[in-house]
RNA sequence: GGAGGGGUGGGUGAGUGGUUAAAGCCACCAGACUGUAAAUCUGGCGUCCGGAAGGGCUUCGCAGGUUCGAAUCCUGCCCCCUCCA
């Protein structure tokens, strides 16, 4: 039983950056790590074999998605989801809390719990700790997290202290729970940090989480609307209070630049859908910043979207039939995409772990911050530059 | 030759007396997307001035006309399409 209990061993560090290992019953991950989003049980748009073809080893699911679509039963029935998605490495699930922040409109939350709508047909239902783990119990995800209370940007502290606090109270009853049940340890159970953009309230939140023996710790209701400075103050100030022997989980965080940032700040697992979800819109990460294919500049581009990755879609395709792609809105487009911004930041990922591992971490981050531009930055850069040229 | 239909902004296509610088869609430009209700959403898109509010100018095949007012009505001209010969 033994070699089936999750565990997490610290391998190197370079300064606050960490390289270390996750072990699952399916299968070790290293860390730092970025996992995937697969919402509903898939990587949109990709087949599980093309997601480890970039280097994805650990994905994300939802029990909430999954529990109001095809139902924990189902799933549970067709092999757990690791039968049902057919995905062979470790899986992730989230329990349904940030759903209720999401869709905000459709619920209502007590001390009990969360009340909310089915977006999918209006049907009435009530998460709770209790069912939130046990879904997640039945979905059978190598690690599951808490059910707790994601709150707005901008929420006044009086709000945040009551998310928070209810947050703390159903991290024990999720807790209770999952030992009661006997799912750990081969199955892992995180918590969740809260305390919205409030400094004492992120350092009561961190205290009383880690007081509960997790097996791994979860920075929470970040990249949820406020600025970078604050999301990297924050991230490194959890972390800074979490156990130095377990991981430490950035929820929701994944461009490129947060990546190294938060990496920079002790962590070691981060989870994303901007990757994926602005690769179906036409944004394609490079290391010089992200391209929005769609444009008419990229339409007689010979060469490769990025000349120095390694995805299937770079290796053949030139960003000219990628730009087709999309301007026909053929699926292909997107699905070039999707797996390319996952091989970017999956190989960012392996890249950084590289360099602490050899002490380095700091030179390399700042070499890559230095030449990536976030957003369009890079493309408004290049057109300048072209216009200027014209104009000698 | 006969009968009918039509010419609108980059394209398509609404509009048939004022509320129309002219719907919608496409194309184009710009932006957003971070524990995925998203292959989605937002803004711009005649031209000039303005930071903006707003204002000026020029537009609906061409030329005249009616009217306080015309893309819309009338006359002539040019062009296109369909059917019949």
């Amino acid at each position: 039983m033994a070699d089936h209990a999750f565990s997490f061993e610290l391998q190197h560090t370079d300064g606050p950056a960490r390289a270390g290992e996750i072990r699952t019953p399916h299968g070790p991950a290293p860390t730092p790590l970025f996992m995937p989003v697969a919402t509903q049980a898939t990587v949109k748009g990709l087949t599980p074999e093309e997601v480890s073809e970039v280097g994805g080893q650990v994905v994300l699911s939802n029990a909430y998605h999954l529990y109001l679509r095809p139902g924990v039963q189902t799933v549970n029935a067709l092999g757990q989801l690791h039968g049902f998605m057919r995905w062979k490495g470790p899986i992730l699930t989230d329990s349904g809390g940030f759903q209720a922040f999401s869709m905000g409109s459709l619920r209502k939350v007590t001390d009990e719990g969360i009340r909310f709508r089915s977006h999918l047909d209006g049907s009435e239902h009530h998460f709770t700790p209790n069912l939130a783990t046990m879904n997640q119990i039945g979905l059978g995800a190598d690690i599951i997290m808490c059910f707790d209370q994601c709150i707005a940007y901008g929420a006044s502290e009086k709000e945040v202290r009551q998310a928070m606090d209810r947050t703390h109270r159903w991290a024990a009853e999720c807790h209770r729970v999952h030992r009661d049940s006997g799912a750990w340890p081969s199955q892992a159970l995180f918590g969740i940090v809260q305390g919205g953009t409030f400094d004492h309230l992120r350092d009561e939140s961190s205290e009383a989480i880690r007081a509960i023996p997790f097996d791994g710790y979860a920075v929470g209701g970040l990249a949820v609307g406020e600025d970078k400075e604050q999301l990297y103050g924050f991230t490194k100030q959890v972390a800074s209070l979490l156990p130095e022997d377990k991981p430490r989980y950035l929820m929701g965080v994944g461009s490129p630049e947060d990546l190294v940032e938060g990496v920079a700040r002790g962590i070691d697992m981060f989870d994303c859908a901007l990757p994926t979800r602005v690769a179906r819109n036409g944004a394609m990460f490079t290391p010089d910043g992200r391209i929005d294919v769609k444009k008419k500049r990229f339409s007689e581009q010979h060469g490769p979207v990025d000349e120095e990755c390694d995805c299937y879609g770079c290796a053949n395709y030139s960003a000219a039939y990628i730009h087709h792609l999309f301007r026909a809105r053929e699926i292909l487009g997107l699905r070039l995409a999707s797996a390319h911004n996952l091989r970017f930041v999956l190989q960012l990922m392996e890249r950084i772990r590289a360099s602490i591992l050899e002490n380095r971490f700091e030179s390399f981050s700042r070499d890559f911050l230095g030449r990536y531009r976030p957003t369009n930055e890079a493309s408004r850069q290049e057109h300048k530059l072209r216009w200027l040229q014209e104009r000698r």
